[in-house]
DNA sequence: TAGAGTCGGATATCCGAG
DNA sequence: CTCGGATATCCGACTCTA
């Protein structure tokens, strides 16, 4: 296990910036977090970690909540550190580093004591590392220093005589934190440094979480932050006296392992202790190693874990709902089975998988098709509460740009759906939502399922020894002449002779799978007509007619939605919203996700709608009037990048917030079909995805805020009726 | 490890309207 | 003849699957 408790540098390197501003001017300090969000000094929900670790006397009223330091606190220390070093000098000799400074040993003691530590832990850590002539170096690694130990504290020793110097500093220090903290906060704070969080990390999430947060919350935010990703942060095992599965789920998932790889800890090791979990998913990070959990397990207790658990498991006594049944456990050694494309799943996705995941991924089932048993997740409560949110976007993506959305949006790892298992056609894609994921149902009618259905009387066509029953994915162009040369004189030959040879077969099928050909008469194949591909995608046949030219009904239809894919999973929302809906829709299209809630019986009141394309856009206005829409459909707003916080504002503020937030984004730079600019998300059309996150956004902080006032309006009520 | 699949882009050429 | 829109042609790499 590696050894936890590091610094976040970025953390302070903002913090010796604002420190050296702060120190002369002395404003009224007001932090920008990453998010843009200013935070000012009255709002407890930014009490930084500096405020929180600022040591304060016992009758001192708690420290004010700013990010800056204190002003004037440097003239206590001005020249005790270049002292500090000359005495060391003077003990020691001139150190062989040369990047010794002692120019910097006044700041950097300073910035210490300003973040909380005592003068004296400093300067025994000021003796054991020595100072580098980089600040923000010598302030991380000092720091790292004095918070390992504070880490490894017990925070529940609460006796008054301790402040009188009977324990050590650190936890000396550990008490004025507890001065510093209220009650909620310091449970929260004792739970997840418990989990082998770093001190200070935690300090700044309940600082930036404010009040109200769970310890579940605050471990998020750190996952979420982007200092988390520059921490190696390894959980500390406590033994847990709730050994159910469903506990130990909870906790695995607590302490910041991904779902799937909880999931897949506790399938596999289920009774297993929490401590041999952890090894087993630390495990899952070795990718070259093969790892075996019960040598782990015998090692450290001398007693195999395969022994009991067994029968239990088989007995289903836990009674656990997370997942299907859990199967019966392997025994013996646990075999390295994840292949090259487990390991780019996991650079990809952010985790690994398990047979089962690799099962799930395989077939693109994502959380359960219908008729099956649904996988359930957990999100945080912040994150799982409405307003919904919808993302989409195809599954190949290059390696990492999965694990970037998913940062922007929460953390939640992308559902793999395949249409496949909703029509005929493939189209695998990911989608990364908040939606519940219980109680999903089918639209009806279905789509036609296979080739055979889809072609009706032409199927009479198609040769026995073209074995294609489901279509590739349908893209947004057709094949054109060129594919033609390439099979004409194939298919001529095989009218002649009346059969194919073998190679004119392999031929044949090569581009007729790459261009999705359809035979539409003996030896005659042919692409999908635009009302061949509305089927494939749940259209209505005639959806895109409005546009006339074919090929343009199928460059819009091929950016298209599945619609029957799509409704299955938004249908959780018309049990939810039986009023109807207010959809913010990002990249509309041809209005996939209009219609799927249209056809899962969803009233559409409000609908705006953004899309740059001015096709794709007349093909939504004429299916909304088509339908006979009651609800309000603007489609004013044509590019996402042009859509800011003003204009959103205005449509948050008419029609007082949305209830979903739903769009996929281009997947032009994303695409392995993109020859010449497969770039990734900061592509030109693709980098239109932060606009999901960043409008997302605004909508959640307006929902939230009317959510308080509805609350206060709600508490005035009550106090009113009281009187 | 070979085969198969991918919500595509840039440029050249064609063609019809004015 | 010019211009603009439509169509044709050529362009691999990355990733998953069996």
């Amino acid at each position: 296990m590696r050894v936890s408790g590091s610094v976040d540098p970025g953390f302070l390197s903002d913090y010796i910036i604002n420190h050296s501003d702060d120190a002369s001017s002395g404003s009224e300090p007001t932090a920008v977090r990453s998010n843009g969000f200013k935070e000012t000094g009255n709002d407890r929900s930014s009490r930084p970690q500096a405020a929180i670790l600022r040591i304060c006397e016992p009758d001192e009223e708690r420290p004010r909540p700013v990010l800056m330091p204190a002003n004037g606190s440097s003239r206590v220390i001005d020249g005790k550190g270049k002292a500090l070093m000359d005495e060391m000098v003077e003990e020691d000799g001139e150190p062989e580093d040369d990047r010794w400074d002692v120019s910097n040993a006044d700041t950097t003691l300073e910035i210490l004591v300003e973040m909380g530590f005592t003068p004296d832990k400093v300067e025994e850590a000021i003796r054991a590392h020595g100072i580098t002539g980089n600040i923000l170096e010598s302030v991380s690694s000092l720091a790292n220093y004095i918070v390992t130990g504070l880490n490894n504290l017990n925070l529940d020793q609460d006796h008054p005589d301790d402040r009188n110097g009977q324990v050590g500093d650190e936890n000396a220090l550990a008490l004025v934190i507890k001065d510093s903290l209220p009650h909620q906060d310091l449970e929260i704070f004792k739970q997840v440094t418990a989990m082998g969080f770093d001190a200070v990390e935690v300090s700044k999430a309940i600082g930036i979480c404010g009040e109200a947060a769970t310890g579940d919350q605050i471990v998020d935010h750190i996952f979420q932050s982007d200092a988390s990703e520059k921490v190696e942060i390894i959980p500390k095992v406590e033994p847990v006296e709730d050994n159910s599965i469903s506990s130990k789920f909870d906790q695995l998932l607590n302490m910041g392992y991904s779902y799937v790889n909880c999931r897949r800890a506790v399938d596999t090791y289920g009774q297993a202790s929490i401590c041999e979990l952890c090894d087993f998913l630390d495990a899952l990070g070795e990718e070259d190693k093969n790892q075996d959990l019960d040598a782990l397990i015998v090692a450290r207790s001398g007693k195999s874990s395969s022994d009991s658990d067994d029968e239990s498991m088989e007995n289903g006594k836990e009674g656990f709902d997370y997942f299907p049944p859990i199967k019966k456990r392997r025994t013996g050694k646990i075999k390295n089975t994840r292949t090259s494309k487990d390991k780019r799943l996991c650079v990809s996705y952010g985790s690994s998988i398990s047979r089962n995941e690799d099962l799930i991924r395989r077939n693109r089932t994502g959380f359960g098709l219908p008729g099956d048993i649904v996988i359930t997740r957990t999100l945080p409560p912040d994150v799982g509460r409405p307003p919904y949110f919808y993302f989409e976007n195809v599954e190949n993506m290059p390696s990492g740009e999965w694990s970037n959305i998913q940062r922007h949006l929460f953390n939640i790892e992308p559902e793999l759906m395949d249409a496949l298992n909703f029509s005929v056609c493939r189209r695998p894609r990911g989608y990364v939502h908040n939606l519940p994921v219980e109680g999903r149902m089918d639209i009806l009618p279905k789509p036609p399922m296979t080739i055979q259905e889809l072609m009706g009387s032409a199927a009479k066509y198609w040769p026995d020894w073209d074995k294609r029953v489901k279509l590739n994915t349908i893209c947004t162009r057709s094949a054109t002449d060129f594919v033609w040369r390439q099979i004409k004189d194939h298919l001529q030959a095989c009218e002649k002779r009346g059969h194919p040879l073998d190679e004119e077969k392999k031929n044949i099928m090569y581009w007729a799978r790459k261009w999705n050909l359809v035979w539409v008469r003996p030896n005659k194949l042919a692409p999908l007509s635009p009302e061949e591909v509305e089927k494939c995608l749940g259209f209505d046949v005639n959806h895109t007619r409005v546009l006339y030219s074919p090929v343009d009904r199928i460059k819009v239809l091929g950016n298209s939605f599945q619609v029957n894919t799509v409704a299955y999973q938004l249908s959780v929302l018309k049990a939810r919203y039986p009023q109807g809906m207010r959809v913010l829709s990002l990249f509309s299209g041809i209005g996939g996700a209009e219609v799927a809630l249209h056809k899962l019986g969803i009233i559409l009141k409000v609908v705006v709608s953004i899309e740059i394309d001015e096709k794709a856009r007349s093909v939504l206005d004429s299916w909304w009037k088509s339908t006979d829409q009651k609800g309000h459909l603007i489609h004013d707003h044509t590019d996402v990048k042009l859509f800011d916080s003003r204009v959103l504002m205005g449509l948050l503020n008419k029609y007082k917030g949305f209830d979903l937030v739903i769009g996929g984004s281009p997947c032009n730079n994303l695409s392995g079909n993109n020859r010449s600019s497969r770039v990734g998300l900061q592509g030109t059309e693709s980098v239109a995805f932060f606009e999901f996150p960043r409008i997302l956004n605004v909508v959640r902080d307006f929902m939230s805020d009317m959510d308080e006032e509805l609350d206060l309006d709600f508490s005035g009520l009550l106090g009113q009726n009281n009187v």
